[in-house]
DNA sequence: TTGTTATATGACTATATGCTAATATAGTCA
DNA sequence: TGACTATATTAGCATATAGTCATATAACAA
C-alpha cells in the first residue's frame, strides 16, 4: 500500500532527524568505522552514542559487523548520504537568501 | 558553524518525518492549494491537518497565503520534494530487496 | 580464573510530539 | 449587527525521545 510506503519514508526520515546522526552519517561517508572512533569523531559520551548507532540500524540506515571487541558500522545504502547533503543544500540556499534580505537591510537598495 | 548548519538539516528532516506532512507536501507538488482542498485530499481532521501546516510552515518549508475566508499554502522551496522522493526511493529499493530475499525463501535458488 | 576493554542496555527524568475535542479568530454575507 | 464559514489554537492526555548515570555483556589477555 500506498500509506505503508509513507510510513516507511517518515521513519527513515525521523531516524535522519539528529544533529549527531547527521554527523554520525558524515563521518561514516568515508566507508566503515568502529565505534571507538565515531566517539571521538562526534565528540559525544558512550553511551549517547551508542543509542544513537542504534537508532540508525534499527531504521535501516547502518548495518554492523563485530571484529573481536569492536564493533564496525557502515552505511547500507549511499543515498542515505545523497538525502543528508540535499538537506544540508537546501539550509544553506535558505540561509544564503536570509543574508541576502539581511544584507539589504544593511544597505538598502538606492532607488 | 557547522553545528548550526547541522542543526537546521535536522530540523527540515524532522518537519518532513510524519507520513501526514509527506502526503500533504505530495498534494501540493501541484501547486497552491487551500486548505479546504487539502483535508479531504490527505483524509485527517481539520485540526489535525492545520497542525501539521503549522509545523510545515514553521519548519519554512510551506508559505501561507489568505484570500478572504481560505488560506493558500504552497511549497516555498521544490527541492524539498526531491528529497521526500529521494526517501520514498530509498524504502521502495529496500521493499525490492527485501522482496527478493522473501522470494528466495519461498523457492530456494538450485545449487 | 580474574581483570580489562569495547560496546550495549536499563532506569530515571525532562521535554516534545500527536491525537481528540472544544473553543477562538477572522473574514464574509445578509 | 448577527449568523455563517474556514482556519487556527488550546487543553488534556498518552506516548516517544533524548540525555545522564549506572550496570550488563562479550571478547580478549594474563
Amino acid at each position: 500500500m500506498k500509506e505503508m510506503r509513507l510510513e516507511l519514508a517518515a521513519e527513515l526520515l525521523r531516524a535522519l532527524s539528529h544533529p549527531l546522526r547527521l554527523k554520525i552519517l558524515d563521518f561514516l561517508r568515508a566507508g566503515e568505522r568502529c565505534v571507538c572512533e565515531i566517539i571521538p569523531a562526534v565528540g559525544a559520551e558512550q553511551s549517547v552514542v551508542s543509542k544513537h548507532l542504534s537508532v540508525l540500524r534499527q531504521a535501516g540506515i547502518l548495518e554492523a559487523r563485530k571484529d573481536g571487541l569492536r564493533v564496525l558500522y557502515r552505511i547500507r545504502d549511499p543515498a542515505v548520504l545523497e538525502l543528508c547533503d540535499l538537506a544540508r543544500e537546501i539550509v544553506a540556499r535558505r540561509l544564503g537568501e536570509l543574508a541576502k534580505v539581511a544584507m539589504s537591510f544593511q544597505k538598502p537598495p538606492e532607488e
